[in-house]
DNA sequence: CTTAGGG
DNA sequence: CCCTAAG
């Protein structure tokens, strides 16, 4: 991929074509949004429709969820595209229309080499090709290496280099959403599936309504916005937002529902098998007389590069990370072969054999309470012994048994599936044969009778379903793991878990700011966290904000995760650009629908 | 629903 | 992050 470099750019004109305004037309097919479908969307439409996937046996069980690499990219990646703001002086001429991206970098297709991918991504001339350019652009293995590649696509780069991150802006975790809707915690993850974004309804449906799959990463880990072959991504994208945007409860409807749950929470039996929507109508749940709480999340896609070098310290690390995120610590991972726990961190996966004979499907991880943890756990289960976990004398089953727990869970759909009330004691879903007892009754397993949170994989054959089901049981009835380390928050236990941007978060916001601008948020969360779900526009808004504010002290008073100073003078940059825009009230143009692709 | 801005 | 006015 041979580019001509920055040569012969005119940047002092910025001639950008014409740009990439969304004609306000557009925009009003924003409000055509279909409401409709999605605003009774909520736990129970949720659930039921995962029960019905549970009983078809869709969501076959297995592991899956660590891809082999052999990069282990880190947060050091410096990117590289600060350099599109240092070589070109920022003269006011500068400033006219068009995208900051483009503008600085004066895409000229003329002047652009013909295979410039930048020209493919930024000209934006036939949306249908450009991906296909670009997806044939990152397709290309060690396209990353190409130094004018990387100096040409400013946006492609930065994918990339998250993608190889696995520190992806986008999918650290993924529905939160669902967590507001429904009251249980389920962490369910899948992995790789060659997702048609375009499939039948269902499916989209299901997609959108789970993001169960990481619609960034497709079969090839490429992100989907270079999938070829979709008309109109774009389009798709924003019908998927809509969607999920839809589907989100809002806030105040979620405490709604959880003050009406407070009402009718009576539960109606000890040795009733476990869990208890609250979220159900008044009508429906008086019929039960059991308080079901339901929190789902989900471990969207934990996609991790690692060398078979790496210790399983460093590999339990790399969950654990992905892990905290979500449930805020409390937790610890372990790492289980074929059932077996291993024990020896300082091993290399290689040592460990896990990195041969295909081993990863014998992979699994075991979310185990910290020490202070699973006895505040014991200490919350024997205060409510009759909570969310059985404590049914005749279950044969332990509360770690994660067989068990995906039992109560599944049944728990079925229930609000089928609206018949629950059984008295809980039977083995018929249709879930999984290979778990040798997960958790591991003769190793040492946290058998405190575990609260339990992730397991298995290992099914159906290379489109690999998920990876953790199904936290809460000792609380909805209560999060949060919440019973710290009771004091309960009263905040609505509030969002804080997640802090990583650098490479920060990098794809600068990067999608710079090209889309500062008032566009919406499309800003778009374009670079599509999948994220848990980063809202507003978010993104706010967090612009922030990195403005944190771009203009001293690094002295900044706090957290250092931003590197290179982010945080292109955020100054493109600040100042955009606010120019705005005080001279150029037009901000849009970008094509397909601006971010 | 989005944006913008204060808290 | 939350909340909310305004469009």
């Amino acid at each position: 991929m041979v580019l001509k470099k920055r040569l012969g750019y005119d940047f002092n004109g910025f001639h950008v074509p014409p740009m990439l305004q969304v004609p306000k037309s557009a925009k009003g097919k924003r409000s055509v949004r279909k409401k409709v479908d999605d605003n009774q969307m909520c736990a129970f439409d949720l659930l039921a429709t995962v029960a019905d996937e549970l009983l078809v046996g869709k969501y076959s069980l297995s592991p899956q969820k660590i891809v082999t690499g052999t990069s282990c990219p880190t947060s050091n990646s410096t990117p590289q595209n600060g350099k599109l703001f240092e070589e070109k002086p920022f003269t006011d001429e500068g400033f006219e229309q068009g995208s900051f991206c483009q503008s600085a970098l004066d895409l000229k297709d003329s002047q652009l080499g013909e295979n410039c991918p930048l020209r493919k991504q930024c000209s934006l001339k036939d949306p249908v090709q450009l991906n296909l350019k670009s997806s044939a652009l990152v397709g290309t293995k060690n396209s990353t290496e190409s130094p004018s590649v990387e100096d040409c696509i400013p946006l492609n780069s930065s994918f990339r280099r998250q993608r190889d991150n696995m520190e992806l802006p986008v999918d650290r975790d993924d529905d939160e959403n669902y967590s507001r809707c429904t009251n249980h915690s389920t962490i369910t993850s899948k992995a790789f599936r060659p997702q048609q974004r375009i499939g039948n309804r269902v499916r989209q449906l299901l997609a959108a309504k789970f993001s169960r799959v990481n619609p960034m990463i497709s079969k090839n880990g490429e992100p989907p916005y270079n999938d070829v072959g979709k008309n109109a991504v774009f389009n798709s994208k924003r019908i998927c937002y809509k969607r999920r945007r839809t589907q989100r409860c809002p806030l105040k409807r979620r405490r709604h529902f959880d003050k009406r749950s407070i009402y009718y929470g009576a539960v109606r039996a000890n040795r009733l098998s476990p869990i208890v929507a609250s979220h159900r109508s008044l009508e429906e749940s008086e019929n039960y007389h059991g308080k079901l709480s339901i929190k789902s999340f989900k471990v969207p896609e934990l996609l991790i590069e690692i060398p078979e070098t790496a210790t399983i310290a460093s590999l339990k690390g790399r969950v654990m990370e992905a892990v905290t995120a979500i449930l805020g610590g409390g937790v610890r991972v372990g790492v289980r072969l074929q059932g077996k726990k291993v024990r020896d961190d300082s091993k290399t996966l290689f040592q460990a054999g896990i990195y041969h004979g295909n081993k990863w499907g014998k992979l699994g991880f075991a979310l185990e309470p910290t020490n202070s943890t699973a006895a505040q756990l014991q200490a919350a289960s024997s205060d409510e012994p009759c909570g969310v976990i059985p404590c049914n004398p005749t279950e044969q089953l332990t509360r770690a048994d994660p067989f068990f727990i995906l039992t109560q869970v599944s049944l728990v759909f079925l229930w609000l599936f089928s609206s018949s009330p629950p059984p008295s004691v809980a039977p083995a879903h018929p249709g879930l044969e999984l290979p778990l007892s040798s997960v958790v009754n591991s003769p190793e397993s040492d946290h058998d009778s405190s575990l609260s949170l339990v992730a397991a994989s298995w290992d099914k054959t159906s290379a489109d379903s690999r998920a990876l089901i953790p199904t936290p049981v809460l000792s609380n009835g909805g209560l999060s793991m949060t919440s019973i380390q710290n009771p004091k928050r309960s009263e905040l236990a609505h509030r969002r878990l804080r997640r802090p941007f990583s650098v490479s978060e920060v990098e794809a916001l600068v990067q999608a700011v710079e090209r889309l601008g500062t008032g566009r948020w919406r499309d800003v969360k778009i374009c670079a966290f599509d999948n994220a779900n848990h980063r809202t526009y507003v978010d993104l808004k706010d967090k612009w904000k922030t990195l403005v504010h944190t771009a203009g002290i001293s690094p002295q008073q900044r706090r957290g995760e250092p931003v590197p100073q290179k982010l945080l003078d292109r955020v100054l940059i493109a600040d100042a650009y955009w606010s120019h825009q705005q005080r001279f009230k150029l037009p901000v143009k849009p970008p094509p629908t397909d601006a971010c692709m």
